[in-house]
RNA sequence: GGAGGGGUGGCAGAGUGGUCGAAUGCGGCGGUCUUGAAAACCGCUUUCCGGGCAACUGGAACGGGGGUUCGAAUCCCUCCCCCUCCGCCA
């Protein structure tokens, strides 16, 4: 969440930096003003009152160790109306501090300044691309027929289990989605520093707030529950993200700061509810409620939160580079951007199949605006600090097999298998 | 799921209604001593929210929440977590 006292000092450039996104909140800032101040004067008087219960409380107990009773009787009943009196406060000033809470909980962050002001995502500057398209000499076939031919991945049978937007893998297809992960790790833990974690598939409400997912995208989760006791529910979501776990994983914590940078890599899969989003693109697998991924989280020094952004971003890049795959690297605006990010970098596939780019990586610095909601903090010389939250897609797994299998395609139907992938697959080409 | 035990500062561990934010030990930081180090000795060593330019000052926090009381780490209720034993199970 955004500082409130960067609120109290610059009310309106807050304002103006929120009115840059989408959701146009800055309107919410008068209110957030007026909240805090009603908070302080409250405040200010309640602790006055206990100052002084504090002080008679003490000079009671001195009466009684005396064994003047009755002196200690009346000061008694004197306090107690001051207690009732403080009893009210403080229940006005929780009330302050729900609403508060309530409000800088919906505010999402604010942009860096390095990302350009847009409207939505057609003002997203093109950084650089690599690599070319492929260029074939036959129709390639879109991934859809390439999974039904080479059977890769059974769509009926996997609505049938499940619904749509759900993928039975099957044969040399459930192997490429095992290479591809594999391969992953191996490459991030392996080559680019990061420490391996497994985390669980579920989270606590806490975590899903810490994120930023939560309270305004709790729509978009899916809520478990034990049997058929509904009071369980919503105890437990099932990850969008491993973003939720591990960037949780030091919430409520004070580390030291020769403890960071900390790099994590975590592969899980993604369950996503996608309301709203039904019947837009969602033929074959590039959109889905349950897809894998390999997520990079760090927790990092503020004064090197952009350097890391830019490393994180390479790493992934790094995948698709091997991998042989043609990409390109844009940089949201503010428009386009996740709630919680305040920057990101998009990775974007190219797709022969769909004729088009995938997003396959979204690389995003959240500053400060995670380790505020999770209470994440480091300690420095200067005092305790909250830390940058970077998370980064490392990458998702459906669109790289989407990309992978439509660029490496042979007139033959067969798919060339890159090099590094070799190993995992113990094959060089995926054929009927 | 059943029975019992327990959650206190970085760690260990006292404290069962009144200067307790909390004894003591370990660890850590600073100092004395020493050529240097060790040992010994002395001091310091949590976090959050207000007020103040500041020195400083007020409030809050002993797993979470609620209650009793002038006053709660201490008493009561409730939830969570951990440990031991039993049962069940991958």
């Amino acid at each position: 969440m955004i500082d409130i006292k960067r609120i109290r000092e610059n009310p309106n450039a807050v304002a103006e930096r929120l009115n840059s996104r989408q959701g146009k909140d800055g309107h919410r800032i008068a209110e957030l003003l007026e909240l805090d101040e009603r908070r302080r004067k409250l405040l200010s008087e309640v602790e006055d009152l206990k100052a002084l219960r504090n002080k008679a409380s003490k000079e009671i107990g001195s009466l009684m160790a005396q064994g003047k009773r009755d002196e200690a009787e009346a000061r008694k009943a004197e306090v107690r109306e001051q207690g009732d009196r403080i009893t009210v406060i403080d229940a006005q000033v929780k009330e302050i501090d729900g609403l508060r809470d309530e409000v800088l909980l919906a505010l999402p962050n604010l942009p860096h300044e390095s990302v350009p002001v847009g409207k939505d995502e057609h003002d997203n500057p093109e950084l650089r691309q690599w690599g070319e398209k492929p260029s074939f000499d036959f129709e390639p076939k879109p991934h859809t027929d390439l999974c039904e031919s080479l059977g890769l991945i059974d769509f009926k049978r996997g609505a049938k289990l499940s619904g749509s937007g759900f993928l039975l893998y099957t044969g040399m297809g459930a192997r490429l989605e095992r290479a591809l992960a594999q391969f992953l790790l191996d490459l991030h833990t392996g080559e680019h520093g990061y420490t391996e974690v497994s985390p669980p598939y579920v989270v606590q409400r806490d975590c899903m707030v810490g994120v930023g997912q939560f309270p305004k995208f709790v729509d978009q989760a899916y809520a478990v529950q034990e049997g058929l006791d509904e009071s369980t529910r919503g105890n437990l979501y099932l990850i969008p993200t491993a973003e939720a776990p591990v960037a949780n994983i030091h919430r409520e914590e004070i580390l030291r700061e020769d403890e960071l940078p900390k790099y994590y890599c975590a592969f899980s899969p993604c369950f996503r509810a996608e309301a709203g989003a039904a019947g837009v693109g969602t033929r074959g697998m590039i959109r889905v409620h349950q897809f894998e991924k390999v997520e990079l989280i760090k927790v990092v020094k503020p004064e090197h939160g952009y350097d890391e952004l830019e490393k994180m971003t390479a790493n992934a890049e790094k995948v698709l580079q091997l991998l042989g795959l043609h990409y390109r690297v844009i940089l949201l605006c503010t428009g386009d951007m996740g709630f919680a990010s305040a920057k990101t970098y998009d990775i974007e596939v190219w797709a022969p199949g769909q004729n088009s780019f995938l997003e396959v990586s979204s690389c995003s610095n959240c500053e400060d605006y995670q380790s505020r909601r999770m209470n994440l903090r480091y300690k420095s010389e200067a005092g305790t600090v909250f830390p940058h939250l970077l998370n980064g897609s490392g990458t998702a797994l459906a669109r790289l097999f989407v990309a992978l299998i439509e660029t490496h395609q042979r007139a033959d139907g067969s798919i060339r298998v890159p090099e590094p992938l070799r190993p995992y697959m113990k094959t060089d080409v995926i054929a009927v």
